[in-house]
DNA sequence: CTCATCGATCGACGTATGTCAATGTGTCGA
DNA sequence: TCGACACATTGACATACGTCGATCGATGAG
C-alpha cells in the first residue's frame, strides 16, 4: 500500500479503478471490529504505543491471530512497529487516518 | 445497521465491542472497490442522484452483482433508494459519511 | 549454556464475500 | 393484452478472510 494516498477527490468525480483500489485497502484494513479495536488500544495508551504483549488479552484472541491482525495494519501503514529486545512495540500514524479522512470529503454541492 | 452512528471516540478510549462491531460495518460497506465507484458515481452525478440503469457499465459488472452492491450500500445506509416508476434512483446521505469521518477523528494529544 | 518468553509463521478449518447466468417480479408502451 | 424493459432474487462457484493449535526463531535472565 504506497502512503501517497491523498486526495482521490471521492466526491468530485467518480474515481478510478486504481484509486478505488487504493482506498479499499485503506479502509478494508479498519474494516475489522478486532482492528478497530487494537488501533483503539494503542491510539489510547498512555505514551501512545503499545506492546504486542498487552493486547490479545483485552481483544479476546489468540496470541498468532492478534499478530495477523497486528501485521496487517502495518502493512496498511496505520501503524508501525518497532522491536525492543523481545518486545514489538506499536503506534498509530495519525497521518494514514487523516488520509482516510480527507479521501471521504464530500464537495458541498454533492447532493 | 443504527444510524446513530456518532461519536465512538475513537482515539479517546478502546472501544467497546459494539461500537468496533457497528463500524466496522460501516467501514466494510465501503472496503469494496466497486462500491466506491459506485458512491463516488452517485455523488458526481449531476443533481446528486443517479439511475441503476446507468451504473453497470461505468464499472464493468453484471447487471445483477452492481444491483447487489447497491443494496449493501442502502442497508449500511450510505444511499437512499427511491422506485420512479421501472427505474430505481439513488442518493448518497452525506450525514452517514460524514459520521464515518467523524468516527475517525483522533484526539490531539493521542501521538 | 540452558531455558523460558515473545511473537511470527505454518497448516488447517469454517465462513463470508464477489461474481455471474438464469429466473422472477413489477412496470410501462403499443 | 402482450411484449419489452428495469431490477431483484436465487443458486452456484471460486476466492478471500478470521481463527486457532502447533511450531519455529530470536532474545534475554539465570
Amino acid at each position: 500500500m504506497s502512503d501517497d494516498l491523498c486526495c482521490p477527490a471521492f466526491g468530485e468525480a467518480p474515481l478510478s479503478e486504481d484509486d478505488a483500489d487504493e482506498l479499499a485497502g485503506l479502509l478494508k484494513a479498519l474494516a475489522d471490529p478486532v482492528r478497530l479495536r487494537l488501533l483503539s488500544i494503542v491510539a489510547a495508551a498512555p505514551d501512545g504505543e503499545a506492546c504486542a504483549c498487552d493486547l490479545a488479552e483485552p481483544v479476546g484472541r489468540s496470541q498468532p491471530t492478534v499478530s495477523h491482525h497486528l501485521s496487517q495494519l502495518v502493512q496498511a501503514g496505520v501503524l508501525t512497529r518497532e522491536q525492543r529486545g523481545r518486545w514489538a512495540w506499536f503506534r498509530l500514524r495519525p497521518e494514514r487516518v487523516e488520509a482516510l479522512r480527507t479521501a471521504l470529503v464530500l464537495p458541498a454541492d454533492c447532493c
